[in-house]
DNA sequence: GCAGACTACATGCACATGCATCGAGTGCAA
DNA sequence: TTGCACTCGATGCATGTGCATGTAGTCTGC
């Protein structure tokens, strides 16, 4: 009876899960779209600043990326290909390893990010906020 | 100075929903793709014997469902499509309003339910184990 | 009873995603 | 050096999703 009962939270933890997942993320969306970018696009825009402002590297390897926003590695490889004809982005050569990419954010990307930002800060606030912590 | 740690932490808790979201889905997606199943398919299923467990009314309608499961109602509309084609559920005209569809598990569906649940627990109660309640 | 607004579900279409695969580049062993 | 297994990122393809719309049925006010 003891794992009926835990069964049955687990399943309500995961429901809960994906309640706000779908709620949130879709609210982000359509949130985000007037600024011509989808909730994945942020988050990586996200981590390219957020990475810039760390340490002073200006680019990423796409790898790096992809363990970092939680995509497929050709879904990444098309996004970044999005946001480089948006302007967001540069695709560069990898000096130290020629298969690899360097993708690196531009000025336009920064402004972009920083538009969309408190915007952003303000969807996730309303929508986690009646949450157990 | 609190804002900008509040904020922190609003970023921090949804990279955190992000993560096991994505890593669960994916890994449930996997999983029960050795029934031909996905996992939204299995969250429809589970809804429907849930519903019939408690009632005894052994129709949902369709934005019943969609309302449980946290799709469009298109999405839903086709998932349920593949469902009956799989003859794990059927559609019936709903007698009190004919524009309705009433969506109901067979006994197949039934069967393939109880199959795919103890693999779907599993999943989960291995990508929610060390997770912060 | 009828016209018009509304609702329930299905479907055309655009698009993002994952898997499999490809071409280019790397590194190791003989 | 050459050959081979491996890694990196791009791309063809199948699929699932949402938005907009279509079709059939309901309800309200006259």
């Amino acid at each position: 009876m003891a794992a009926k009962k835990s069964e049955r939270m687990l399943v309500d933890e995961w429901r809960g899960i994906l309640a706000v997942h779908a709620r949130t993320t879709c609210e982000l969306d359509r949130e985000l779209h007037q600024y011509g970018i989808g909730a994945s696009d942020f988050e990586v825009l996200d981590v390219l600043v957020e990475g810039c402002a760390e340490d002073g590297g200006t680019a990423f390897r796409v790898q790096d990326l992809a363990s970092r926003v939680h995509l497929s590695q050709s879904a990444l490889s098309r996004l970044i290909g999005r946001l480089e004809k948006e302007g967001l982005v540069t695709r560069g050569m990898c000096s130290e390893d020629r298969r690899g990419v360097r993708v690196a954010i531009t000025d336009q990307g920064r402004a972009r990010h920083a538009d969309v930002r408190p915007l952003q800060r303000a969807v996730l606030a309303r929508m986690l906020a009646d949450r157990p912590s």
